[in-house]
DNA sequence: TGACTGACAGATGTTGACTTTTGTCAGTGC
DNA sequence: GCACTGACAAAAGTCAACATCTGTCAGTCA
């Protein structure tokens, strides 16, 4: 049998499957190298230390969550209503890597404790994808503001409350749901929401 | 000289000043008891447990907290410069406790991490304070809302990242003014602040 | 030659004996 | 009697010896 050759990519995966198990606190290097059948000096080979292993995984983990965000992004129809499915998916999905991958989402949150580069590009991509909804928004006639990536850090910042992860504990209180209601109408109303002037709407695009 | 008696007051007082000294992680009751000449068994007199100390002690510093806060509440004038100004004055009270006073400060994360009900209370407090504003700026035709204290908590939970403990660490950032300033915009808007129509209870047509 | 190993030094983490602290209460003396 | 003490048990914290881990590198072997 011809052994695979060893790739950051495999290591990669290795690295996450460890750290989905034994989570951040006991994952060595070591049983990544051991599930990998090497030692554990290979691994440096393809990664100068444990953080950058452990950013380049938590970058894989991120990545899952801005691309199915993107696409909601970049739907057509109403901005107002996509702005809200983007935050409710962007919610829905940090809730449920809490719940279902503890490991890893605690592995998130040393991340962002340590304010890692890795965070930040991810919450730079976020808030991007919530600046081209707003202007979007604008074109139509169904926001009335001045700077979509000032008012798309405001949105984020007013909700940071129910997807910062720092937060997440919060996120079984019973009232959470209603609170994030309360918000996303002051969000509504300080972005000057309202249906698209039939002038202003677009026709379809087709490009 | 008569011995002064020992009092919950006088114990109080010693906590805050070891609390403030110590902080929250060497500071014991054993300490307390020596600053006042006494046996630490006597303490346990007038405080079932060191945690009902410790609760004790933030809930008079937090009072210190509040009743600034409600004297700007209490103000007359125009709600929506009023409003602002109570979160100016909140912030600018939380970060100077964070600056000057670390150690008690401290004291009060572990309370907001531990979920105490000192902490409920408080925020309880903070809200009405702000839903007091609102009533009032409802009754003057300058805000346009249906439930003055679902609004408080929205503005309260909007404004999370500039007034909670949790979120110290980010009040030095550069950008935090420019951040809140844009979360504030949402806010003014979401409330649909306006300057008080002469005649009050009118719906405004304009602007 | 170059991907990989394995032995190594220094850093970090764990363990368990020991110390301090919390909380109780019978006893003292005012 | 009461307000307080001081001795105590159980819980929590400290610290140093020991173990494991990280990161390096000279050496192996295909």
């Amino acid at each position: 049998m011809v052994e695979e050759a060893l790739t950051a990519e495999r290591i990669l995966e290795a690295a996450e499957e460890v750290l989905r198990r034994f989570g951040p606190a006991k994952a060595t290097v070591v049983d990544v190298a051991r599930a990998l059948g090497v030692s554990h000096g290979s691994v440096y080979r393809h990664f100068p230390s444990k953080t950058a292993l452990r950013d380049a995984v938590a970058e894989r983990w991120l990545a899952r969550v801005s691309k199915p965000l993107a696409e909601v992004a970049a739907e057509e129809g109403p901005a107002p209503e996509r702005l809200r499915r983007w935050f409710d998916l962007l919610i829905a999905l940090k809730r449920s890597k809490a719940r279902d991958e503890p490991e890893l989402f605690a592995t998130y949150q040393n991340l962002v404790a340590d304010a890692r580069d890795v965070v930040r590009t991810h919450v730079d991509t976020l808030v991007s994808q919530v600046a081209r909804i707003l202007t979007d928004g604008v074109e139509k006639g169904e926001f009335s503001i001045e700077d979509p990536l000032a008012s798309a850090w405001a949105v984020f910042n007013a909700t940071v409350r129910f997807h910062k992860p720092i937060h997440a504990s919060e996120w079984s209180d019973p009232g959470i749901d209603a609170a994030f209601e309360g918000v996303w109408s002051l969000i509504l109303g300080g972005l000057g929401a309202r249906e698209a002037p039939a002038k202003a709407r677009k026709k379809p695009s087709k490009k």
